[in-house]
DNA sequence: ACCTGAACACCGTTCAAGT
DNA sequence: ACCTGAACACCGTTCAAGT
């Protein structure tokens, strides 16, 4: 058993937090318990309320690391001039390959109901609008001079669509064989939504 | 306390899935438990064990009438000859709705994670597959004569992209405002994707 | 000061025992 | 035959007590 003064509080935040992402990429959220995190650093449940407020502030935190994670995948490469077309399908590809690569994570941040009283803070969703903004920066160069609130619609349209994409398939509600029919269902998404969008 | 030949089996299910139902409806499914539903119908959870396999088994037998409900909805009014990109439009419109007035019976039909274990009987997929079919036959018009993979890859891109829009809204993702907006980049969706696909 | 360990109010699931 | 009720192995969360 860990004793007093073993960590700061800061090292036991961060060897739970690391211990949680485990459980949760390897066994899926719904083994992720507060008694196997404690577990996991040596230390007790009790010892786990006085670095989190609770299990949502947990995953809350968890989910904060994977949106970093994807938001560092989906700017890897930026977009280049006069292939925006090629970039945000691109985008597409990198979500719906994150998605595959790491479905436990992924899935933790958009199926995870926090609390009703929980007010979620302006750091997390700030994290969630900055993915929106990738999309968007990259809807700009098709929108020539279209007002700001139809680039933000197209965005929204098109990362949400790519979203569903994605959930249907990581349940098997699409029927869809593998990996490969989803990147083509995504591409398929993307390119005629673009086509209509921009109109040829 | 219910006595014995009080009711039947089937009397006993069928009280409890409405138990079952009404509590989802209200409360939402992470307040669903095995003995709420007993208490609710006068017995003891043992006796739920009686009439269903586990916990998931009530689920799936909920979520099959959810889906029901929302099939019942999509297919109220037929589509009409010469119409086919209003009647997408309006699919859409009737799933967003329906999402919007029952969230949470809804959310438990595409967020819960059955055990592993678990394999989704035929009956149960049948009603997902049969969902598609709607979008399917509403494309086909559309469509003149293009191969069949085309037609059922649109409606999943579609019926994907309509969901994750549902999925982005109802959980605050999209920063969207209200249940308009949805209906709105809901159109957007459709009828961009639908002029792509088209070719105009 | 830091952490434990036991308590409280819950879970899902099983099954001997009662009527 | 049908249902109970208690048990088992878990939860999240709190907090007096120990070191």
């Amino acid at each position: 058993m860990a004793r007093r003064s073993d960590h700061s509080r800061e090292e036991i935040r961060e060897m739970a937090l690391s211990a949680a992402e485990k459980i949760v990429f390897e066994q899926g959220y719904e083994k992720l318990s507060a008694r196997k995190v404690a577990t996991a650093i040596g230390y007790t449940v009790g010892t786990l309320y006085l670095v989190f407020e609770n299990i949502d502030d947990l995953i809350l935190n968890i989910n904060a690391r994977t949106l970093d994670r994807l938001h560092a995948q989906m700017t890897e490469s930026p977009p280049k001039p006069g292939k925006a077309r090629e970039y945000l399908l691109q985008l597409g590809h990198v979500y719906i390959r994150y998605a595959n690569e790491d479905p436990h994570r992924w899935a933790m941040v958009f199926e995870h109901r926090f609390a009703e009283e929980r007010t979620i803070p302006a750091w997390y969703q700030e994290k969630i609008a900055r993915m929106f903004a990738v999309v968007e920066e990259g809807i700009e160069p098709l929108a020539m001079g279209r007002p700001r609130e139809e680039i933000t619609q197209a965005a929204r349209a098109i990362w949400g669509g790519v979203h569903g994409i994605c959930i249907l398939a990581l349940t098997d509600t699409l029927g869809v064989a593998g990996v490969d029919s989803v990147q083509e269902l995504t591409r398929s998404l993307i390119s005629n939504y673009l086509k209509g969008f921009t109109g040829n």
